[in-house]
Parts: C-alpha cells; structure tokens; sequence
DNA sequence: GACATTTAAATGTCTGACAAATGAAAATTG
DNA sequence: CAATTTTCATTTGTCAGACATTTAAATGTC
C-alpha cells in the first residue's frame, strides 16, 4: 500500500489504499487494522491525516471503531441494514439534485417491483400478505394525512418485494422505493384517487394470494400508469398556477 | 443543527448535523458551507473535528472541497456516475462478506435485468444493439479467458439495461450486475457453456430487434437457468475436491 | 478463587503552527 | 486606458505535540 506525497488529498489517497485492500480481500472481516500510530509512521504522515482517512472509511461503514487497549479500527462487516441505510441517502439525493422526473422515478421504481412479482407469488408467506391487507385497511380509514397514506402505501410496497425472498432483491429495492417517498408526498391524494390504489392494492394482494405473479405484474403496471398520471396531473396543475397566477 | 458535546465522536454527530441539512434541503446544490475554522467556532469544537466531520461528508461525496481563497466546502451535485461508483463498492462488499449464495444474487440480477426488457425492447437504438452484437462477436473468440468473457458478459448486460433508457434503473442496475462480477468470474466457463451463453445472447439480441420484450424475458430466464446451473456445478466440484482431497 | 487496583494502549479532542493554493485587489507597465 | 504582474488575505492541507477518556489485561489483595 503505497501512496504519492507529493500530490495533495492525502487523506483521501490512504483511504482509497485501505479501502482497495479490504474490496480485494487483503483485510478480512473482524481483522483490525494497524494503530493510527502506526498506520501514520507506515505512510509516513501525522496522525490527523491518518483520522481523517478513517473517519472517511467509517463514512461508508468499511470499518468501526473501538477505544481502549486492544480497541482500534476493525475491517467491518457491511449489514444490510448498513447498506439500505446508505443506500436510500443516495438514492434521495441523487433523484432530488438532479432533476429526475416524476415520470422516469416512477417508471424505475414500477419496472423493479414488476421484477419481485413472479417470486413473491412464489414464496411469499401469510405473513407478507397479512401486512399487505393491514396496509390496505389503513389506506382505507377516513382522515388519514397525505403522508401518512404515502408511508403506508411504502410499507405495502415494502412487504411485496420482502415477500420475494431475495435479500438482495430487497436492498436494491429499498433505495427505489424510499427514495421516490419525497417525489410522492407532492402529491395530494382525493378520495377518488385513493378508492382507485386501493382497488389496485387489493388486486395485487389477491394476484399474490392466489400465487398467480403474471397478473401482479399486470396489476402493477396499471398501478404505475395511475401513478404517473397523478403525479403528471399534479405537475399541470403547478404549472398552471404558475402562468396564472 | 446543534450537537452533544458529552457524548463522543463528535465528528459523526457534525457530519450528521449537516447530512441533515443537505437532505432536508436547508443547504442547496453548490451552496457554499461556512469555513472549518467558522464551523468549529459554530460547534464549539477544534478544527480537526471539524475537518474530521468534513471528510465524512466527502466519502459520501455530498460535498467537495476547494483550496485557496473564496474555496472552501460546497455541497456536491452528487452525479449518477458517483452514485454508481459508491453503489458498485457497497454492493460488492455486500455481497462477499454476506455469504450471499450465487443462486440468490444470480437470482436477484436477472430479475431486475428481466425488468428492463419490455423498456429496452421499446427504446433500445441501434447503438445499444450493436454494442450487444459486438459483444457477442467477443465472445465467441478463440483464445478468450475467463476474465475477458465476464467482463464481455458485463458490457453485453450493461448495454441492455442503458437501452431501457431510464438513468435511475440503469444506476440501480449497475450495481447488481457488476457487484456479481467477482462471484461470476469463480466459474471455468467450457467451450460448450461459452457457446450455450452466446446463444441465448444472441437470443436476447434478436428479440430486442424485433421489439419483442415478452421474448427478450422469456430468453433472460433461461439465461439465468443456465447460469445457476453452471455455479451450482462449479461449487458441487469444490466441495467433492475438498472431501476428496 | 474472587474482587479491587493499577497500568498500558488506543482512540477522541484540542492547540498552535506552517505550507500551499487561489482568486481578488492593487500596483505596474506599455 | 488597458493589459499584465504583483501582492495579499483567505482557506484548505498537513504537521507536531499534548492531554483526556476509555478499555481490557495484568497485578495485587483478601
């Protein structure tokens, strides 16, 4: 592990060092790394640099640190709680600063969730569709806040890919999903609009309940273009306001 | 955005505080952050702490940092191709420290590549279907190591996701498909898998020429049928080896 | 043997300093 | 006056040394 100290960032230089072994498996799990002394006199650099390096690991859950004698910085096992945490941060960031259009989110979001269905209809179990009908009849009570009607339709959202049985299906899926939340919480659901999810809600978890996945994915994608509509609707009537008023 | 100056690591809980702040959108896309100096004034903390707080924030890429003058730290427009990158290498890592069975993430990236056909059969241009052509053409040449043909494999899939033409799942997918990378490139690929391989790529190639999306899922589906196979017998071999042996 | 104390090692934090980069402003020059 | 050069203040990058705090092993004590 050799780095230039000539050019500047050197912080930024033994972290992508430290991080390159790890990713090649030089550094295993639970392994711990050199004290900061140590990886300072190693690099030849201040111990600060050598922090800051690490904090920079620590930022992408790659290590975690521990006081003490015998504590010190540990190779860290990435959860996959760690990682959909991570993952949803992008994801909002990356759909709030860059313009994505509630059209092409949505469509993302739609076309991964078509991907669960077939497995979900395989596997899910009474479990999964006992929250999806849970959500269902709370997305039905009267007085429910905008917000309160997005997260629940999450949630229901959440338990069908869950249902896939596929921890890596569910993390991908996570960041879509979550990440849209922002872009959904525009919009202003009438009772008319939300009788009609509900009956497209309804219509998945029977698809799911009768293991039937070709239809999931065809109830979805009328569930998409419901949603795209609203959300254009929406747009429009911004728009609108804007020129008129 | 106020912090615990009891409790420890304080440099996490500043790069929370201004996470926060990037997130709820309080500081704005190219927005200019006060100088360290400013901040650990601010938070009532050294210097290094905050630089500590600084770095963290950059490993996310959410800010980035200017010397000199009228430089400072601004927050980042976080880029697709920067999402991708930090996708890639969590995905990575998730997967070879999860003992994630090859079956479930083979499983998992052809779902989400299935997702992509009826989109890609729609709006794949000519480009992305030479690209694919090419690819193919890759393939089927003597001489070819194992390395190359996964990484041929790679930019063949990579082409059918981006024809789908929607920035968020192809930033969605890349991680998946190149996150498989290293647990692909275990297996030994014969002359007779290679060949079998270029056929349903071929396959997928025609039905995305025709516009045919049904097809191009149907082919996928075999795809990953023969490529399970193939990890299931790579790893059934291991394990008689190390019996054996 | 069980419990209290000491101790060494490690991270967390602070202070103060200097180097290097950088763009604005001032000074110089044609 | 315009173009160029120089100066300069600001800001990040890096360093050295110090002290506080935490932690678990080692030691001492009953």
């Amino acid at each position: 592990m050799k780095i230039d100290p000539t050019s500047p960032d050197l912080s930024a230089q033994i972290a992508k060092a430290i991080r390159d072994a790890i990713v090649a498996g030089d550094l295993i799990v639970d392994e711990r790394l050199p004290s900061e002394a140590e990886l300072a006199e190693q690099f030849e650099v201040s111990r600060a640099t050598v922090r800051e390096a690490l904090k920079r690991l620590a930022a992408q859950s790659l290590i975690r640190t521990q006081r003490g004698a015998f504590g010190g910085a540990f190779v860290n096992r990435l959860s996959f709680e760690e990682a959909y945490g991570q993952q949803i941060t992008t994801s909002t960031l990356l759909l709030s600063m860059n313009e994505v259009s509630f059209d092409t989110a949505c469509e993302a979001r739609y076309a991964l969730e078509r991907a669960c269905a077939p497995l979900c209809a395989q596997r899910r179990t009474a479990d999964h569709l006992a929250t999806m009908r849970a959500e269902i009849h709370r997305q039905g009570q009267q007085g429910l806040s905008d917000e309160a009607f997005c997260a629940s339709d999450v949630a229901f959202h959440r338990a069908l890919v869950d249902g896939a049985g596929n921890p890596v299906l569910s993390y991908q899926l996570a960041g879509a999903v979550e990440a849209m939340q922002p872009l959904m919480n525009m919009i202003t659901f009438t009772a008319r609009n939300r009788s009609e999810i509900i009956a497209l809600h309804t219509g998945i978890a029977d698809a799911l309940e009768a293991r039937d996945g070709a239809e999931a994915e065809r109830v979805l994608e009328r569930l998409c273009a419901c949603t795209q509509s609203l959300g254009s609707a929406v747009l429009a009537e911004r728009a609108r306001r804007k020129t008129d008023g």
